[in-house]
DNA sequence: GGAATAGTTCAATATTCCCGAACTATCAAA
DNA sequence: TTTGATAGTTCGGGAATATTGAACTATTCC
């Protein structure tokens, strides 16, 4: 029996704010953050895949990503990895920076 | 005698939003966005590279990314091209991000 | 006209991104 | 415990992007 992969996540001082741009500029990660700030809490990589049209190797990148950015938390529930948003965190680091993005007008 | 070159400047309906934040996302094409936004109202291509580090092809390259993602407009003078941020447009378009974006702390 | 300057374009290289296949970890059932 | 199913990661090769020197165009200055 093994022990159950723990992910690293940053301290907010640590992150960039070219990582945090950079982050939320690719259409499927910003949906992730869309839907995590919006009704779903939590997310598995899993119940990310909105059509199944993504491939879970890429999802498991693009969480991998937004971990490294600061935006998200990730932790193991069962044989899943539920991961929410780091609100409090993010706001403090980049004040006003996930809220301005988030209010956008898609298309 | 041949007629100067004319930029394609997209209209700002145009613009996705993840293209706006990829614009934003490099460290290069972000300095010159600050650099007009501060002092600085217009740039030409030449006086955008800082310490001469970044060869002119490639800040060709981000001039045209960031005129893509309606950040700048570029007008020729004399044998030069000075580019300023298209502020209005952009502000319409994308509410409060170019601010919000600006005020980020550095580092 | 000729030299010099400002940018673009092209092509080659380098870097990053994507995704299938193999792998690890967990839970569930028998 | 063994087997099977599920959730994610990792690895490697191909696709897509980014970078940059060299050649080229357009303009100004002498």
């Amino acid at each position: 029996m093994g022990l159950m992969t723990r992910y690293s996540h940053p301290r907010l001082n640590d992150v960039s704010l070219e990582a945090a741009l950079h982050a939320l500029a690719d259409p499927c990660r910003f949906a992730i953050v869309r839907r995590l700030a919006g009704q779903a809490g939590e997310l598995s990589c899993q119940s990310a895949a909105q059509a199944g049209a993504v491939p879970k190797s890429t999802l498991s990148n693009h969480f991998k990503i937004l971990r490294g950015a600061g935006l998200i938390r990730t932790r193991p529930a069962g044989r899943e990895y539920l991961s929410s948003l780091r609100r409090e965190e993010f706001d403090a680091r980049f004040p006003g920076l996930l809220d301005t993005v988030l209010r956008q007008p898609q298309g």
